[in-house]
DNA sequence: ACCTGAACACCGTTCAAGT
DNA sequence: ACCTGAACACCGTTCAAGT
C-alpha cells in the first residue's frame, strides 16, 4: 500500500481528533489505512512512539511566545485545544520523553531574565503543567458532556477562558515575586 | 469466597501499589483474590468505579489542612506519595467523578478569606491541579528511572522537594497578589 | 446472595513468510 | 522494502447457569 511514517501519523491524528484518545488502537488505524496491524509496526516503533509523535504535531500547530510568559501559557492552550484529547496526549509523551517536544525547552527562557538558571527551569515546567492540567480538565469535561447526560451549564465557555486567565495571572506574578529572593 | 466490597478495595490497593497502574488488571486482581474476573462485577459496578473508591482511600490516608495553603499543598503531596502512581489514580478520579473525592471540595475554604466564591473555588482548583500534576511527573519519572535504563542523578529527592516548594510558594503568593484586585 | 463458565468484543506486539 | 497471516498474551464486561 506504499504507506510511510508521515501517513500513519496523519491518520493517527484525524483519528485522534474524530474518536478521542480512548478511540485510537493500532487495530483501528491499520484498518482505516487498509493495512493489517502489523504492517504499521514497520513505520512506528510502537503506540507510545506514535502518541509523542502527533503530540509534536500539536504543538507545532501553534508558534509558542518565548518572550512573555503569559502569551505563552495562552499560546500553548490553543495549540491543545485545536486537538481532542490534546492536553492528555501532551502530557503522556511530556512524561514519556521529556526532550522530544518542540518549543517547550525553550520556555526556560521565559524566566531567565529574573530567575537563576535552576529556578527558571521549575517556573518553565510550573508553567507547563498548570496549562496541561488546566486544559485536560477542560476537555475532559467536554467529553462528559459529549458522552454522559450531564447538563450543559451555558455561558460555560467564557468562564473558562476568565478561570485560566486567573490561573495564568496569579502563577506568572507569584513567580515573579518568589524570583526577587533568590539570594540566599 | 465471601468476599466483599473492602476486600476487593483492599486487594486492589495493595496491587496497585506493587505493580503500578499499568499492571492493576480486573481479571489480575480476580486472581489474586481467588475468584474468577465475573464475581469482581457483584462488588464493584466497574474498574473506574473502583479506582475512584482507591482514590478515596489514597486521600483519606493523610489529613489535609483547611486553614492553610501551603500546608495543605505539603499534605495532599504526602498523601499522593504513600501509593505508587497515587497521583495518577486521583488525576483520574477528579476528572471522573470531581464531587466524589474527600477532602477536596472543602480547600475551597482555604481561599474564602481573601478571595470571592467563584475564585476561590478557581484557587483551590489550581493548587490541586499543580499538586496532582507535580507528583504524577515525579512518580512517573521514578517509574521510569526503575523500568528504563535511566541513570538515577544522585541528590534528586532534595532538589524535588526544593521544586515542589518553589512552585507552591509562587503559586500561593500568586493567589494573594490576585486576591487584592477582585474588585472589578 | 454470591460465584462460575463461557463467551463477546476487543487490545498491542511479534515474526515467519510472502511479494 | 514493505506487507500479510497468524499467532501470543493479554484486556473489561456480561450473563445464563449453578449453589
Amino acid at each position: 500500500m506504499v504507506l510511510n511514517r508521515t501517513q500513519v501519523v496523519d491518520g493517527a491524528c484525524a483519528m485522534l481528533d474524530e474518536q478521542g484518545l480512548g478511540g485510537l488502537s493500532m487495530r483501528r488505524l491499520a484498518q482505516d489505512l487498509g493495512v493489517k496491524p502489523g504492517a504499521l509496526y514497520y513505520h512506528v516503533a510502537s503506540k507510545q512512539d506514535l502518541l509523542v509523535e502527533i503530540a509534536g504535531r500539536i504543538l507545532e500547530g501553534r508558534p509558542i511566545s518565548t518572550v512573555d510568559a503569559r502569551r505563552a501559557a495562552h499560546d500553548i492552550r490553543d495549540a491543545l485545544l485545536r486537538v481532542r484529547d490534546g492536553a492528555e496526549v501532551v502530557s503522556f509523551a511530556l512524561a514519556f520523553r521529556p526532550d522530544a517536544l518542540p518549543g517547550f525547552r525553550e520556555l526556560h527562557g521565559l524566566f531567565a531574565a529574573r530567575h537563576r538558571s535552576r529556578e527558571a527551569g521549575w517556573a518553565a515546567r510550573t508553567l507547563v503543567r498548570y496549562v496541561l492540567g488546566f486544559v485536560a480538565e477542560e476537555q475532559n469535561y467536554a467529553e462528559l458532556v459529549g458522552t454522559t447526560i450531564l447538563d450543559d451549564v451555558p455561558a460555560r465557555a467564557e468562564e473558562t477562558d476568565d478561570a485560566f486567565r486567573f490561573g495564568v495571572e496569579a502563577l506568572v506574578r507569584g513567580l515573579d515575586a518568589v524570583a526577587e529572593q533568590e539570594d540566599t
